[in-house]
This record gives C-alpha cells, sequence and structure tokens, in this order.
DNA sequence: GGCACGTTACTCGGATAACAACTGTCCGAGTCAAACCGG
DNA sequence: CCGGTTTGACTCGGACAGTTGTTATCCGAGTAACGTGCC
C-alpha cells in the first residue's frame, strides 16, 4: 500500500503556486526543476490536478500552470484524490458471498462488518485531509521560514530550464 | 494506493479461526476453500500473520494454524500491519533537500510541514485501526448473525480440501 | 505609425515503453501420526 | 499385549513465474507572442 510519489511533488508544486503573483503560471518544467523532478511526470499529475479543477492550465509561450481557485478552498484531500483516485485502499471483494449462506445478490461492502471497519478508519484519514488546507501550510511555513515565499519566487525567476 | 488483497483475506480468517475451539488448528487449505481463495497464496498471508506473531503454525498432520493469542488482543491495525508492513503510506522521499536552502543533512520527513500534515492523518487512520480488535468484529457478527460460528465450525468440518 | 498576417517557438496533452510490486504457483524440509514389528 | 521403530503422508515455508500498476519518456496538437509587411 504505497501512495504514488506525485502526492508530495503535487502538494509542494500547489504550495510553491501559492506563492506566485495571481495571474502568473509557471511551467511544469520549472515547478520540475525546482525539486529537480522528471519534468514530463510531473506534468502528468499536473494535468491530473487540472482535470480535477485545482489548477488551470494555459499552452502555449508564457503558459503554464496557476491555481484555479483561493488556497483556502483547496484542501489536502482534494490534492490527494486528484492523483490516487477516489475510491478507498482497502478494497472489499465481498468474499463472504463464496462463504456459507452467501449471497450474490448482497452489497457486502456495506453490511460486512469488516468492511465498515476498515472504511470507518478511511473515513478518519480523509477527516484528517479534508480539514487541512493549503492554505494553512503555506501559512505555517511562513510563519516558521518568513524568507520563504520571496526565495521561491527568486528561484522560478532564476532557473534555467 | 490499494491495499493488499492479503489483508481482507486475513482478517476473514482471523475471524473464523475465533470460532474454532481452542487447540483446534486449520489448515491453510481448509481456510482458503472456506471463501474459494488460492491456497498458496492465502498461505503466504498467513505466514506473515505468524512471523508477526499473531498466528501460530504447527507443520504436519494435523498442523495448521490458529491464533496465538487471545482475539481482544488481536487489533485490526496488527492484522494490517502485519501484512502491509509498518511504513506509512504517504512516503516523504524529502525533495525539500533539492529546493532552495535546503540541507541533505535535515530529517524532512520530521520537519517538513507536508509531510508532518500526511503523517498526522495517518495517526489518525492508524488509531482507529487500533481501536478495534478482532474480537469485537467477531462479537458484532455473533449479535447480527448469532448461527454463524457454529455454522463457520460445520463448514470447516464438512470442507472437502 | 498602426494594424493584419504569417511564422516561430513554446506549452500542454495524451500515447507509448521500462520498471517494480503485487498476485499466483510450485516443490522441498520438517513433522507428526499411524502402522508395523519385535519382545 | 505393549513399547519402540519405521514408514508415510501431511503441512508449512520459502523459492520461482505471470500479471497488473506505477514510473518515466517521447512526440504531436494547439496557442500565444513576435516579427514582418502592408496600409
Amino acid at each position: 500500500m504505497r501512495m504514488n510519489e506525485g502526492v508530495e511533488w503535487a502538494l509542494h508544486s500547489c504550495v510553491n503556486l501559492t506563492w506566485m503573483d495571481s495571474g502568473e503560471a509557471v511551467t511544469a518544467a520549472r515547478l520540475a526543476a525546482f525539486y529537480e523532478l522528471p519534468t514530463a511526470y510531473l506534468n502528468k499529475q499536473l494535468q491530473a490536478l487540472a482535470r480535477a479543477g485545482i489548477l488551470t492550465s494555459t499552452s502555449g509561450p508564457r503558459g503554464g500552470f496557476r491555481l484555479a481557485r483561493a488556497p483556502k478552498d483547496i484542501s489536502v484531500l482534494d490534492v490527494v484524490t486528484a492523483i490516487e483516485g477516489p475510491e478507498e485502499a482497502f478494497r472489499c471483494e465481498g468474499i463472504l458471498s463464496k462463504g456459507p449462506n452467501g449471497r450474490e445478490d448482497v452489497d457486502y461492502r456495506k453490511h460486512c462488518v469488516i468492511s465498515q471497519s476498515m472504511r470507518k478508519a478511511d473515513l478518519a484519514w480523509r477527516k484528517e485531509l479534508a480539514g487541512q488546507t493549503i492554505a494553512e501550510i503555506a501559512e505555517t511555513v511562513e510563519k516558521r521560514f518568513p524568507g520563504t515565499p520571496g526565495g521561491v519566487r527568486n528561484r522560478f525567476a532564476n532557473l534555467r530550464t
């Protein structure tokens, strides 16, 4: 049960985009170079964020990605879901239907006690992620390292893509 | 981020073992036949549970698996961890070390705000799983379907491996 | 000088390979039970 | 009849393939800016 590496990249990229002057797009190449990541693959993740409505993408010169809405309206769960997909980690295949008194027409994802238990944990996880926003993360970073926003803008400006 | 299928199998098998007369071992073949699962692969998962100290295994005739301790002392998290391993789903690779002011000697798994946020959610998930025991699950099933324990013992007895 | 147009370079986007992990299978080492043999 | 021994079958355990999902890469469609020429 490993989470996609792209989740970490996407979260960091979203936080970095928070600090850009609004209206200024950043290309996938620059976002990748920022952390020395593979450009094309990060682009793939950014596409997923764009499809999910978290980013907007612009083609051509001066194009790139920018946040589609205010950072306070983007939860960590939004980003995770955009990359990982909406389905939960635990897969109830309903093996009870093969057991004694098992029925094919029963949705064991809803009725199986074990499935319920796992779902409960999954909901707790999602709730925690939904309670955190990109804005809060950016704020916390700014408090601990006040020079960060400027440093990030500076790096993007001087990056040799 | 998909969880191993073996987690579902392992949980159901543990609950079924709860209902066996203590001291009576059940072979991997029977546990697998119960839900029409691939025997050898389930055996692999049961081995993991044995390594984790959740089950004890016995070789030879009349051998098989049995619970290593009381069901109330086996949490769902124990089973999940035995199959999936102890590491958390989100992998912080510490990409901040490649960014501006990044340091190689800093453990970003501890200091990165994003990593902390993901870890917080992971802990909530684990806490939820740790709060559920195999005994509680078995109890809930017994309350809803009182005939289950007897039915399970019966099926194991009559199973043509 | 201003505007329209063609060119050009740049960017995303999806289609395509390489790799790793999960899934599934097989056969051997060890073990326990039963059968057998001798006393 | 009883105990020790041998045999044999049974079970787990780890080593070995097949399949799916993740990681990485490449090239084309579209686009916006720029330069050019015309009015």
